[in-house]
DNA sequence: ATCATGCTTCGACTACCATCGAACAATGCT
DNA sequence: AGCATTGTTCGATGGTAGTCGAAGCATGAT
């Protein structure tokens, strides 16, 4: 019975409300220096790097030195679904059930989830993609069908790539808004960057949100329809 | 961006060694008295019994108060796989890797989530059922399929009752010894159930561990590969 | 060179919380 | 009724960790 430290270990880490804050900002999947995650956290640069420099240790986040700035960003996509998970809980066990507000809606119709698209938008895409055989999903492992590489190929994302990189391409990932699963791995990250690139999605700045513009959300809607 | 406190709020619950030694422990599944869970955890009763309030009332567990004894119990699955998730962080993170003990070679083989089967048999399992098409993957959701329906009543499960009930019935399990699904729901517990009704498997007191029996494991994969 | 910016280290303070001893309440057994 | 067991509450203690001010290092700009 000794995973119990191991567990508190990386529990900890998150049970701090300045470090708490600062792993949901970058959640966002944007890469962010220690100052702005010291504001976005409401310390002092002091105790922000304090807080960073623990959460580096604990494995939790990685850090990249440029110039004279350090850019922070999420250890990987497991944290991301770690924190999701967490964050399921707290949503479902929050002792005061605020309502939602307008951010909230918009955050549970399309936000990013580390670098690729969840909330509802995101599970009708998995979903879309899945009818249309585009990718398919055996032994609860999504992959890409021949026709849907061909697709992909098509909207503008260069396959090759990402299947010559070492992450996964397909993955899915688990909502804690909806409870249904979205599309993550390089091939998310990369559709979503589609969709900002095209000019149907930008991201809010400091946000998780994704707002869609009107002929964006229809071309999108299309997308799945078709 | 008011999620990183409720965030905090429940992974501070988690990071205390103690506390996470109990929600260790109530991974097994089975309800625990404050006083086991006591021993569990390495503390007192008295610091054990503020630690489960804490608990309660951060609606990580739940409790049933039963003559003299009080058994806690986890609040449910989402929780089960919210400490999954935890774990997964910190065995890919920890800063000592420990090699594997022989205990921890059993638990990565077969162990018990919350109260289905884990582990490379759990796994196993979920694939064989899915391959001969006993369950089926529709939407990224599980579900049972006509002739699996026959099957499980045969195999002793009373797969009305299971209907009955609000709990899915069939329900992905991610795992994070081996990075694949496994069953979860009441299926997977009633299977579990039955594996050790059967007399195939034990579970091991005061662990996860569940130990297949040599004409048990044989059973078991005879199952898989019909 | 000199200054400014971004970040870290050091030191001290504070607050919280985990812990346990002791007393108390509740239940069950005989 | 009397006693043992189980569990909670209270109070005191100690340690730990979050916080910030001030100083120290870098790197970049003028």
């Amino acid at each position: 019975m000794k995973e119990g430290p191991e567990l508190s270990r990386v529990a900890a880490l998150v049970g701090d409300p300045a470090r708490a804050n600062m792993l949901t900002a970058l959640m966002g999947g944007t890469a962010l220096t220690a100052s702005e995650l010291a504001i976005e956290a409401g310390v002092t640069q002091q105790t922000a790097s304090s807080h960073l420099s623990r959460l580096t240790d604990g494995g939790l986040v990685r850090v990249a030195a440029q110039g004279r700035h350090r850019y922070f960003a999420l250890a990987g996509p497991q944290v991301a679904g770690m924190l999701e998970a967490i964050m399921g809980v707290a949503a479902l066990s929050g002792p005061r059930r605020t309502r939602p507000g307008p951010r909230d809606q918009a955050m549970r119709e399309a936000r990013v989830c580390y670098d690729h698209l969840a909330g509802t938008l995101g599970v009708s895409l998995h979903d879309a993609l899945l009818a249309r055989g585009l990718i398919r999903e055996t032994d609860s492992a999504l992959s890409v069908s021949p026709e849907g590489r061909a697709w992909f190929c098509d909207f503008g994302i260069d396959m090759d790539r990402l299947e010559a990189a070492r992450r996964p391409v397909c993955k899915a990932c688990l909502d804690w808004s909806v409870r249904r699963s979205h599309l993550a791995g390089s091939l998310g990250a990369a559709l979503l960057d589609r969709f900002v690139a095209n000019g149907w999605a930008r991201r809010e700045a400091g946000s998780r949100v994704v707002a869609f513009t009107p002929p964006g959300h229809r071309a999108f809607t299309g997308l799945l329809a078709r």
